[in-house]
RNA sequence: AGGCACGUAGCUCAGGGGGAGAGCGCUACCCUGACACGGUAGAAGUCACGAGUUCAAAUCUCGUCGUGCCUACCA
């Protein structure tokens, strides 16, 4: 398999699928269950089992996938612990749907064979999101793979809510709920998603029972109306101060109804008197309960009318509104209808519009869970990055209300709850009671509610690993190391895993949290099905390479911002892939089998300076990654790669690869190319981990799997030994002069192939030795027939020059030369020159800056200025040269 | 209504008190024996606006404008 050449252009499909294998057949994503030192986990976000994967899932797993193969290559013991979640709602719908297409629904089928027939999808498409992570590369330990309604997760949801529910934590009550009524269940209020809408403001007119005058009341919605229990005024309202226990006729109904005082009203807001629908309000609710006033209920969960509707009983409920405004009109109490904006809840799932609906569900107490888990934050014992969402959970937990955790569908855990028949008495316990504790009865009959899918997502750092048993697994890898996530779910998700792992485990689920932004499309906006914007990851993969995708995905992770994907940018960083192929293709030709580690003391400065560099990229990328600093990881080893290993380097050792230089200096040469880019395949590898592994394998001298290598920063590969600051300084001065020299080239419009001679003037002793040492570089790079340094130089004649701080480049061109062209340029850098000089004496004259400034800046300004200073006056002095020579 | 971000080159964005940066795009030249998915060079910015703090502000503070997003019970 080693040392054949490879093809001129990266083909990545192949080499995908047949790592991928590779990696599982080795198994090299298992977790030990020993502690080994450095324990390293995360939990998986676990996508809805009927997902399939979007961009967003494509971030954060790829993100993930980073950490824990960075993780590994640092020497850590990772677990990545992968499933999927059994989104009640969600899957509930897409078997219902399927049912519909062979003519049934789930109430023909009964309870039972609902669920088997929700196994059956499971069985046959549930795995669909699983098999487009591996195509994502996720290296998680698929062998430990979960699925919230697993067994031993369900153990886990019941014996938690059995808990609670023994510590007063859970609770039943009838209470004001968001109702779906396509999805037939509640929802908790984070599932209700607000917009504005255009909308109308009803003015009615309810008349005093007896009959003297009337008062009206605004509303959007006038079909509730008919529920309404009484009408709420501000008590120091002065336009009702004094209307005293007066009633009011309830129009249509005729029933006769109180006003009440309180403070929640706005005077401000329509005519200061608000009607109360306890039944169908969430404030008319809690308005409600203060004053103890009835509620009837005249929508019913079907979305019909209920028979305390009186005539409209049956009718739907958008219809009714029109009915009911048709009946106003005719009585004459319908005073105006104006227009009016507000925001309408809308079902997360299916986008219905939410009816807030007076029903029995079970609660979570949230806010006694809710202390526990600020206070871990406020402590460190979490630390969520970037900080700025700290604030949010803060907000949002000190705000926490309770939460309905009962679902009116099939699908899910179903709650352990029985009813004695015989005597009411309710029983709440892990598995159904023989007999009621209360009477001794055995008609017990269990609650039909499911539990929202969020309560087990809640227990899923913990769940997974095998709670409530005391397992190996939670010994060595909880509390996790670190959550990646989306914000989205913060509230969903990460709030309730905190409040739910500080209570079951008494310790915080997790170290990190690190927050991700949104993938939007290329104008920033939200990617969605009805806009038609969505990208699909598969697409992308198949047409650039999962490598070129992950790399852009991390490329513009930046914190706190929006990643705008589009497949422009793929394209992009496929060149970047395409590009790494070709310096191991071209270094691969010449690397032979018996490489070794580079030998310290035979480099030569080329060798020295990438090596060197090669050091710094280590360091800085390891310190960006232990930050979640993703983007600076992905552009320091692009910078490295391309413009330093590439760019510089493979062009400064092309002799003496080719033989010119003997082949002592080869042999050490190509110990340092192997070496150097060994590292960093190494270090490539958690961002593009296919591309990286096809190359070290067709590298000689590696073992195994690039997964199993050291990163460089680590033990006995740490390659900070090659860190050499004078051999980086000593190679920027002669990339400079080569920059200075090919700068000539380019402004003159000189051909590359045309050859000249270059003599460089300076003063500086040791720049001049750094220069004469290594000047074959130089002529190589700079394309010369010769080169040399002088203290003194006789301007040749017809000569460009170029000015370099203190030194100057004198290239001959005579006949060539362009003088007016060549004075022009000098004149454009003089330009530049005087600006920057005025700046930096400015600074110098200041006298506060002198004083007050630290010691090194001043110093730094004075040595720039001497430096700018001098050039001024060399570019000064070859214009004024310019202008004789075309006088 | 409140909160949180953001506004830097044509585009997408890093940076975050002392030298305005990258990628893409653009211009010119070049198929030089890894790569045209390439090379070399170049042009291009009042760091949204206005004040303040400071010796020094793109960077910190306040305000203005603009843009996103989140939370919320104005019927």
């Amino acid at each position: 398999m080693k040392s054949g050449i490879l093809d001129k252009q990266y083909e990545p499909h192949d080499v995908e699928k047949r790592w991928y294998r590779f990696w599982e057949e080795n198994r090299l994503f298992e977790a030990g269950e020993e502690s080994a030192g450095g324990d390293y986990s995360i939990v998986i976000p676990p996508p809805n089992v009927t997902g399939v994967l979007h961009m967003g899932h494509a971030l954060n797993n790829t993100l993930q996938d980073i950490l824990c193969r960075y993780r590994r290559l640092r020497g850590d013991n990772v677990l990545w612990m992968p499933g999927t979640d059994h989104a009640g709602i969600a899957t509930q719908n897409v078997v219902e749907k399927q049912l519909a297409g062979e003519g049934l629904d789930r109430h023909q089928l009964g309870r039972e064979k609902f669920i088997e027939a929700v196994w059956k999808w499971r069985k046959e498409y549930g795995s669909a999101i699983i098999h487009q992570l591996k195509s994502l590369g996720a290296s998680c330990d698929w062998k430990r793979e979960r699925f919230t309604m697993d067994e031993g997760l369900s153990t886990a949801v019941r014996k938690v809510f059995v808990q609670l529910y023994n510590e007063n934590l859970i609770y039943r009550s009838n209470y004001i709920i968001n109702w779906c009524h396509r999805c037939h269940t509640a929802l908790a209020d984070l599932e209700v998603e607000h917009e504005i809408h255009d909308g109308y403001l009803y003015h009615i007119r309810y008349p005093f029972a007896d009959g003297s005058e009337s008062v009206v009341v605004a509303t959007t919605r006038p079909e509730t109306m008919l529920g309404d229990t009484a009408v709420a005024v501000h008590p120091e309202d002065d336009r009702y101060c004094d209307i005293g226990s007066k009633t009011l006729i309830l129009p249509l109904v005729n029933r006769e109804i109180p006003i009440i005082k309180d403070k929640y009203v706005d005077k401000l807001f329509g005519t200061g008197a608000l009607k109360v629908t306890p039944a169908h309000d969430t404030n008319d609710f809690e308005i409600g309960v203060r004053h103890q006033l009835p509620s009837i209920k005249v929508i019913g969960d079907d979305g019909k009318m209920t028979s305390e509707a009186g005539r409209y009983v049956g009718l739907d409920r958008f219809a009714c509104r029109e009915a009911v405004i048709e009946a106003l009109k005719k009585e004459g109490v319908l005073e105006k209808i104006e227009p009016h904006k507000h925001s309408i809840g809308h079902c997360y799932r299916c986008k219905t519009l939410i009816e807030p609906n007076l029903s029995k569900q079970w609660f979570v107490k949230t806010k006694p869970l809710a202390e526990k888990a600020i206070s871990a934050v406020k402590e460190g014992d979490t630390r969520i990055v970037p900080d700025m969402w700290t604030k949010t959970y803060f907000e949002w937990m000190d705000n926490i209300k309770d939460w309905c955790i009962s679902r009116q569908i099939w699908w899910g855990h179903q709650i352990p709850a029985w009813t004695c028949q015989k005597c009411e008495e309710m029983i709440v316990a892990m598995d159904r009671p023989k007999t009621c504790s209360s009477c001794g009865g055995d008609d017990l009959v269990q609650e039909t509610d499911v539990l929202d899918t969020w309560f087990s997502s809640a227990l899923w750092p913990f769940s997974t690993m095998g709670w409530p048993e005391e397992t190996p697994l939670l010994k060595v890898f909880y509390p996790t190391s670190v959550l990646v996530t989306g914000f989205d779910i913060l509230f969903f998700w990460v709030a309730r895993m905190m409040m739910m792992g500080l209570h079951f485990m008494k310790e915080v689920p997790f170290k990190d949290v690190y927050v991700h932004a949104l993938v939007r499309d290329e104008n920033g906006k939200k990617m969605s099905k009805s806009t038609g914007n969505v990208i699909d990851p598969i697409t992308v993969i198949e047409k650039y390479g999962t490598d070129a995708f992950r790399f852009t995905l991390a490329a513009f992770a930046a914190q706190g911002r929006d990643v705008k994907m589009s497949e422009k940018r793929v394209d992009g960083y496929r060149h970047f892939v395409n590009k790494l192929w070709n310096a191991a293709r071209f270094s691969l030709m010449h690397i032979d089998e018996d490489v070794e580690q580079p030998d310290l003391d035979r480099l030569s400065l080329s060798d020295k300076w990438i090596l060197s560099s090669l050091s710094r990229t280590a360091n800085t990328v390891a310190k960006a990654l232990d930050a979640y600093r993703f983007n600076d990881a992905a552009e320091t080893l692009y910078q490295f790669v391309w413009h330093e290993f590439c760019d510089w380097y493979l062009e400064m050792i092309k002799p003496t690869l080719y033989g010119n230089r003997g082949s002592d200096i080869k042999k050490s040469t190509v110990n340092v190319l192997w070496y150097v880019l060994r590292e960093t395949l190494i270090m490539l590898h958690p961002f593009i981990p296919f591309i990286t592994e096809e190359i070290w394998h067709q590298m000689p001298g590696t073992e195994g799997s690039v997964m199993k290598a050291a990163f460089p920063v680590d033990g006995s590969g740490d390659v900070s030994i090659f860190s050499d600051d004078g051999a980086e300084s000593e190679m920027e001065v002669i990339t400079e002069i080569i920059s200075g020299i090919r700068n000539i080239r380019g402004e003159m419009g000189l051909s590359p192939t045309l050859s000249f001679d270059v003599t460089v003037q300076t003063n500086d002793e040791a720049k001049a030795k750094v220069l004469q040492q290594h000047q074959d570089i130089i002529l190589n790079l700079a394309k010369l027939n010769a080169f040399s340094v002088k203290r003194q130089v006789k301007r040749p004649k017809g000569a460009a020059t170029a000015v370099i701080g203190s030194a100057t480049i004198f290239a001959s061109l005579e006949g060539i030369i362009d003088f007016a062209k060549e004075a022009a340029r000098f004149e454009k850098e003089i330009g530049k020159l005087t600006h920057e000089l005025v700046v930096l004496s400015n600074k110098l004259n200041n006298e506060d800056f002198l004083k007050k400034a630290p010691a090194h800046v001043v110093e730094r300004v004075k040595e720039k200025h001497t430096i700018l200073v001098e050039k001024d006056q060399k570019l000064r002095t070859n214009l004024s040269r310019i202008k004789e020579a075309q006088a």
